[in-house]
DNA sequence: CGTTTGCATTACGTAAACGTCATCTTCATG
DNA sequence: CATGAAGATGACGTTTACGTAATGCAAACG
């Protein structure tokens, strides 16, 4: 931790996901963790990647496409004749994100509805129970 | 379509998904087809549950957790007893989306500042060529 | 009246994303 | 030096969310 690598199993307290789910990163090339003879030691670069890979999950997006958008964060690692073709696909990437967040707001606002009447409906079970009483 | 009542295909081709997708969810219980001999016929009611599984799906979660949040948007199916605790689930489904967001938003401007830096490059790069020139 | 056409059921297949052994090194430690 | 904890490598298992036939029925059509 101190020389800024870590080994699998404190990334695995620090992130909370298993050995398993790390190494399978690895092989599906989404992190890159370099080797003190067999065992894995994590970078910076591999613990900022892996908090991309966790929210890209948490918004339903594949490890492939993940893997995509990872590689925009990381612009060093391509050719630059590519750089123009990235730029479009984070520029769609982009547009895709803020419709996905509009329509995210709408379901709030479609929930905070339901509550709304959820509590009325709530409030006269209430009323029902006093007068009962 | 005019009587509120769609078939499987015109379903398919309205919301862009297979007929054994839509079979599938109703053997999972999140849709409720009547039935006209053996044919499956949706109602508006159904219509308005696949539109919030489809929403659901884009946000990455599962069809349980799914099935779970229509729940919450046709009470009176639940017994009135369960609905404080139908209730307090959708306070916490609302925080988690809400969270969500927030964390959508930040994943956007992330990806903005990205795009910014590239832009940048991409101008440096024109303006190599034009110096090679 | 035979045959498409549309939908149904049953059942096996599959890709993604890990979980779960079983087995093997490699150190550190009593 | 035995051993036990941490990590590695296969390799097979599992769940989710459908895909893909194979087969059957029933109305519609030429």
């Amino acid at each position: 931790m101190t020389e800024d690598l870590m080994t699998i199993r404190e990334m695995c307290e620090t992130y909370d996901v298993t050995p398993r789910t790390l190494r399978f990163y690895e092989a599906k090339e989404l992190l890159f963790p370099i080797r003190e003879g067999q065992k894995r030691l994590f970078t910076k670069r591999d613990r900022a990647r892996l908090k991309l890979i966790l929210r890209g999950k948490r918004f339903g997006f594949s490890l492939e496409e993940i893997r995509q958008l990872l590689d925009l964060y990381h612009v060093g690692d391509q050719q630059v004749t590519q750089m123009s073709r990235t730029y479009e696909i984070a520029c769609e990437r982009l547009a895709d994100m803020e419709s996905r967040r509009e329509e995210l707001t709408q379901a709030i606002d479609d929930l905070k509805e339901q509550l709304r009447w959820g509590e009325k409906v709530i409030a006269s079970i209430q009323q029902e129970k006093k007068a009962a009483e």
